[in-house]
DNA sequence: TTTATTTCCCAGCAGTATGGTAGGGAAAGC
DNA sequence: GCTTTCCCTACCATACTGCTGGGAAATAAA
C-alpha cells in the first residue's frame, strides 16, 4: 500500500484517539507525533475533508476532527479516498474486465482477490485501531506464526540489486 | 494490480494450456491471442525466464514453455517476479515497519492484509486457471453475490472527474 | 482593529514507475 | 545463407509519488 495511505490512516487514528473526543487537532501536532512531513499531511487531510470523513476549522483554536464517529469509518473508506478503487486491473473494475480465450478465468481470480481485500479493509475501523485491537475475524489471521515471516524474494532481478 | 501482472499471468495461462503439454509457444502467438503488445510481452517473458518460471528456445521451432509444472506455479510467484513484494509499506515489509505512538496497531493491520492477499494469491495455481477453476477455498469467496458488485466511489475528487 | 495563528488552495518539482517502442544482435533450424 | 525466433539495452511519453512554497482567508486573542 502507498505511503500516502499509511500517513492518512495514522492521522485518522490520531484524530480518533484525541481527548476529549472531537477536539480539534492541529495538523502540525499530528505531523510531529507521527513523523509525517507537515505540508504533505495537510494535503492528505484536505482530501479527507473533501470526502467528508473529517471536518476542519481555521484560526486560533482550529484543527481537524472526525466528521463521522470512528466506529463508522473503515480503513477501506480511507483507502478509496486516498488511493482510489481497491482492486482495479487496467484501470477498470474486475467484473468489467474480460480477459480473452483461455485466460478468461483470471477474471474470477481478481474478483476473489477483491473480496479478500475487503474482508480486512472493510472490517477494521478507526475506532478499532485507536483502541489498539482488531476485530476478531481479522485478528484471527495473525494467529498463524507464518503470518509474521516474509517470503524470500523469488530471484534477485534488476529490481533490487 | 498492475497491467504487467495481468499480461504475465495471462501469458502463463496460455503456456499451461498449450497442447501438447510443454510445446514451445511463440511470444507473438501469445500476444495475438491475448491482445498484448508483442514487444512488451517479450520483456515480461524475459523476466519470467530469469526467475526460472519459464524456459525458452530460439529459432524455427522456438518459443516459451513452463519450466515448472503448472500445479507448482502460483499467482503469487508471478506477482513477486513482476511487481515485487506483495504488501510493502514505505518500501519495507510490514513486520519491519513500526508506526509511532497511538498508530502502532496499524502494523498488525498490514500484516493481516498480507495474510489475506496470500490466502488468494498463493493458493491459486496456473494449472487451476488453465483448467478454468479455482481451488475450493478461493471459489467460496465468489458465492456471496456482494463479491460481484463494485463499491461506489466515495466522492468524486480530482482523481476521476 | 491589529496581530498571531491556523487552515485552505494551488502551483510546481525532482525522482521514479508505468506502459510501451525501437534497434541491433545472437542462436537455432531449414 | 537465410529465415525465424529470442535476447538485450536503450529510449520515450505520461503519470504518479512524495514533498515544498507562496500566498489568501478565517478565526480568535490582544
Amino acid at each position: 500500500m502507498s505511503a500516502s495511505l499509511d500517513y492518512a490512516l495514522r492521522a485518522m487514528v490520531e484524530l480518533a484517539a484525541a481527548t476529549p473526543a472531537g477536539r480539534p487537532v492541529k495538523a502540525d501536532e499530528i505531523a510531529e507525533r507521527q513523523a509525517i512531513p507537515a505540508r504533505f499531511l495537510a494535503q492528505l487531510l484536505a482530501e479527507l475533508r473533501r470526502a467528508e470523513l473529517v471536518s476542519s476549522g481555521r484560526g486560533y483554536a482550529g484543527g481537524y476532527w472526525l466528521a463521522v464517529p470512528p466506529e463508522r469509518i473503515t480503513v477501506a473508506d480511507i483507502a478509496r479516498v486516498i488511493d482510489g478503487p481497491l482492486a482495479d486491473v487496467h484501470g477498470m473494475s474486475p467484473e468489467v474486465f474480460g480477459p480473452p480465450g483461455v485466460a478468461a478465468p483470471t477474471r474470477e481470480l481478481w474478483i476473489a482477490l477483491r473480496v479478500a481485500l475487503r474482508s480486512v479493509l472493510e472490517k477494521v475501523t478507526i475506532a478499532d485501531l485507536a483502541a489498539g485491537r482488531l476485530p476478531p475475524g481479522v485478528a484471527a489471521l495473525l494467529d498463524d506464526p507464518d503470518a509474521w515471516i516474509r517470503r524470500p524474494d523469488p530471484l534477485a532481478t534488476d529490481r533490487d540489486g
